[in-house]
DNA sequence: GCAGCTGTTAGTGG
DNA sequence: CCCACTAACAGCTG
C-alpha cells in the first residue's frame, strides 16, 4: 500500500474506523516491525485512543490522546484492516481491540513495514530527515531542491529526504506525463522542463489519490496502467521500454520521453 | 524452480 | 559529500 496516494487512502480509512475509541487490548507481532521496544508500544497504546491522523510522504501518523503519535510505514505490502470478528488476520503485526470489541490490525506479509512511537509529526520528520511532503511542495521549494543536484531526475524524485511521498511507480508516471526521460540529469533540465515536472507531481498525485480513495481506475493515458515490457505507449507512440534507474525497474516511452544527448 | 516486485537501508565504489 | 548500484529483508505471483 505504499506511495503517497495509497497512504492517503489509509489515512481516510483510519479516520472512518478507529478514532475516539478506547484501546483495551494490544497484541504485537514480529519484533522487526517495531522500531523501539514492543513493551513501550503496549504501555503507550493500552487505555489510550486515537484522536486524529496526519500524513507526511509515505508515513501515517495516528495521533494519540496522550503520549504522542503512533507512526506507521506500510513498506510494500502493509495495510490497516478494521473488523468486528474474532479471528486475527493472517500477517497481522499489531492488533488493537477497542472497548466496543471492534479491532484494527496492521497486516504486513513481507514485513517491510515499520511502526514507531514519536512525540509528534514535526519531531519525527526532523529525526528521520524527511523532506517536504510531495503534495505540500511549492514551486520555489522544488526549484531549490533541484539546485546543484547532479543525479538523475528519477532518483531525485524518489529521494524521501528531499521530497517525501513519491516512489517508483509515480516517479515513472510524473516523468511520462511531463515527457522527460527518467535518466535525464537534473542539471540538464531547462526551466520549462522543471516547471512541467513540478506541475505533474501535483497533478499525478492528486489524481491517483482521488482514484485510490474513490476506488476508481487510473486513466488509460497513464503509463502506470501499462507497466509491462513492450506494452503499447498510452499515447500510441510505440512500445514501452524497461530499464533500471537508481536501482529500480523503470518503464518509459522512448518516443514521448526523448533522452538528451 | 526462479525472477521480480509499489519500500528502506547498509555497504561498495566512482 | 553526492550519486549509482547491489544485496537483504519475506511472501506471493507468473
Amino acid at each position: 500500500m505504499p506511495e503517497l496516494p495509497e497512504v492517503a487512502y489509509q489515512k481516510k480509512y483510519a479516520n472512518a474506523t478507529i478514532l475516539h475509541k478506547k484501546i483495551v487490548k494490544v497484541e504485537t507481532g514480529d519484533k522487526k516491525i517495531y522500531q523501539s521496544a514492543k513493551s513501550g508500544f503496549e504501555e503507550t497504546l493500552k487505555g489510550n485512543q486515537f484522536t486524529g491522523s496526519q500524513r507526511l510522504g509515505k508515513y501515517l501518523f495516528l495521533n494519540l490522546e496522550k503520549n504522542g503519535v503512533l507512526v506507521v510505514h506500510f513498506g510494500m505490502t502493509g495495510e490497516l484492516e478494521y473488523y468486528q470478528h474474532e479471528e486475527i488476520p493472517k500477517y497481522a503485526q499489531l492488533t488493537l481491540t477497542f472497548e466496543d470489541h471492534a479491532r484494527v490490525s496492521f497486516t504486513c506479509p513481507r514485513k517491510f513495514g515499520k511502526l514507531y512511537l514519536a512525540e509528534s509529526l514535526a519531531e519525527f520528520q526532523k529525526e528521520n530527515n524527511l523532506g517536504i511532503d510531495a503534495l505540500a511542495l511549492k514551486k520555489d521549494e522544488f526549484l531549490e531542491i533541484l539546485k546543484d543536484k547532479t543525479g538523475t531526475i528519477k532518483g531525485l524524485l524518489m529521494n524521501q529526504k528531499l521530497i517525501a511521498g513519491i516512489g517508483n511507480l509515480y516517479a515513472d508516471e510524473v516523468l511520462f506525463q511531463a515527457k522527460i526521460h527518467p535518466v535525464t540529469k537534473v542539471d540538464q533540465l531547462s526551466e520549462k522542463e522543471k516547471a512541467g515536472i513540478f506541475k505533474e507531481i501535483e497533478k499525478v498525485l492528486e489524481l491517483v489519490k482521488e482514484a485510490r480513495i474513490e476506488g476508481t481506475k487510473l486513466p488509460k493515458t497513464y503509463i502506470t496502467t501499462a507497466r509491462k515490457k513492450a506494452a503499447d505507449c498510452p499515447r500510441n507512440n510505440g512500445k514501452i521500454e524497461q530499464i533500471k534507474v537508481s536501482g529500480r525497474t523503470t518503464y518509459f516511452c522512448p518516443t514521448c520521453q526523448e533522452e538528451k544527448t
